[in-house]
DNA sequence: ATGAAAGCGCTAACAG
DNA sequence: CTGTTAGCGCTTTCAT
């Protein structure tokens, strides 16, 4: 493979005016660049990412970091690495992937000392992070998927949590509901220490409150069996509850389960809606589920595209900050006005 | 941060000798390693991939080459990264996403000439890839997750479709089947050129064939509208049919509607099974569907591993080689036995 | 506008 | 066993 030396030489420049000539570094004679850019045509010429690096300190790779899919990932997290590297790759830079080993910190901090990476995308970022004080401290531009507690002062890309509870709330309310409820995921070490599970609860019970539903919540659920518990659970310590929105697509099957047991229909003796979980997987329950579908393509690709923004122009362009991206709700056959019946006809 | 002159200075040892004791790379004395560890350590000294790369030739850095996901990854496809991605980091190597652009064989070919790269694992792989001719062409180690036509000679990992095929005909002429129908995916151009669409297929006809049971097929179905289309068209035409596979998840949302519209209950009147969906998929559906779960992990670990293995010992080791992985048969509550009612019971 | 020279941080001969 | 000497392929001063 031929190297700058071997384009220079053809074109009977120096290799410093072959480099100037391809990079636009410096002014160049168009007859010059004309010829350099032929002779590197001609010998099918790609620079050595591996030596420029080395010297401009810049590589154009960006990683993604994140834990160890223990309990496995769901669609809605892989979409952030696809997201992530069409955005990085539209704007010329590569996306590394770099999962979670026994010892993170060191691993990443590791990683960042190599010179390989210009910057590091952070997945599944916890309220207290650790990870942002070692990249702060490593002055390495970093950029989240998710944001620590108080992220003032940090690039982040993040769901709008305070929109997805006015929606949730608006479209029970607009269906005549007046009393709802919420099942989380269950709040494990982890799970109390992840923003979604917190800023979720908080946001639909607050929307909730604001428009003024009864709202329960409490009952939280990963799996179909506590889906099912749940739901038993809720709607005997809150027979007025009409509606109900979950968190976990697993407890959902619990849900349903729970519904059809009791002899009632979705959702005709309670509405049921999804939330975070992608429109393709809530299209594959029996009623469709509505769901408000995660924009997790779009938090990979806004966080790819703010780091490479923040390494484009360390002097110029916009302050840290962070966007809030929206879910869009998918209407499916799960959402109804509630049944007018507080005499127990649902049973 | 330290480089490696600063390590040696601290250590009392020319630059070569500090690479040496931390590399192994030729002998050393014991207290000579220890010194340079220690002076290493104490620096926080991180070695520099790209000056390393530069001069090694070697990255430990593999790249990941995918197609655009047009119609949107599921999360089988998604499992092959992070299968790769763990695989690799386990064995101290990196990996790279490479989406594909407008022109992708442009794209790979660059890549691969930019030094960054040890080696490539091939996604997505069609019956007459021309990124294999490529890749062969420009010498670059590779491994396919998939195969070709005729991938002799080519390291790859694929799902063991003879096998998958079995699996279905033995599972359902176990539970007394007679007569079964497969529903796949349409053939456009990108399908019927997709390993995968086809060898299920033949596999499934072939196995079905074999083990004496009648087969029909040839009602492809992508989305759910098409599902029950299919179904219908199926029943229609091969009445003796009391069990159905379908490729398509989408597609089976629409053969359960279809079996649901005709007063038919699943397994009573129709025994569903899904093949190549993920049981966490397969256990969202009301019945909860049997499943040949695709090794979607392991491909992706395996494709990477051989990678490496490949990329480890020039000479020796195994010579190239495929390996075919099964799928995991994981019961749901959508199989049971035929009833013997050819009289129109089951209407 | 162009060329010569230096050097990024490291590994790999080659002497000793 | 260890130090010295060359580069890997490129960008970047600094002259010209």
């Amino acid at each position: 493979m031929g190297s700058l030396r071997d384009v220079a030489r053809r074109a009977n420049v120096a290799v410093s005016t072959a480099s100037a000539a391809l990079n636009g570094t410096r002014p160049v004679a168009a007859e010059t660049r004309r010829r350099v850019e032929a002779a590197a045509a001609e010998l099918g010429y790609r620079p050595n990412v591996l030596a420029r690096g080395l010297v401009s300190k810049r590589t154009r790779i960006l990683a993604l970091h994140y834990p160890a899919p223990a309990s496995g990932f769901g669609l809605t997290e892989m979409q952030f690495a696809t997201g992530a590297a069409a955005a990085a790759s539209e704007l010329g830079y590569h996306l590394l992937l770099s999962p979670e080993n026994e010892d993170p910190l060191a691993e990443l901090r590791y990683l960042t000392g190599t010179g390989l990476l210009d910057g590091v995308l952070l997945m599944e970022v916890g309220l207290d992070d650790e990870r942002v004080p070692l990249l702060t401290a490593e002055n390495v531009p970093f950029a989240l998927i998710g944001r620590t507690r108080r992220p003032d002062g940090l690039w982040f890309a993040d769901i709008d949590f305070g929109r997805l509870g006015a929606d949730v709330a608006g479209h029970l309310t607009g269906l005549g509901h007046r009393a709802m409820a919420f099942i989380n995921h269950t709040r494990d070490a982890y799970a109390g220490e992840y923003g979604p599970v917190v800023r979720i609860g908080e946001e639909i019970a607050a929307s909730a409150k604001e428009a003024g539903m009864t709202y329960a919540d409490g009952f939280d659920a990963d799996t179909a069996e506590q889906g099912r518990a749940a739901l038993d659970a809720l709607l005997a310590a809150h027979p007025e509850v009409t509606a109900v929105a979950v968190l976990s697509d697993q407890a959902a099957v619990g849900v349903l389960a729970a519904v059809e047991a009791r002899g009632w229909r979705v959702p005709r003796d309670l509405t049921v809606l999804l939330v975070l979980t992608s429109a393709q997987v809530a299209a594959m329950f029996r009623p469709r589920l509505t769901t408000l579908e995660p924009p997790s393509l779009e938090l990979g690709r806004r966080g790819a595209q703010m780091l490479i923004e923040q390494l484009a122009d360390d002097a110029a362009g916009p302050p840290p900050g962070g966007e809030l991206v929206p879910c869009r709700l998918v209407p499916g056959d799960s959402s109804a006005p509630p049944r007018h019946d507080h005499e127990g006809v649902r049973t």
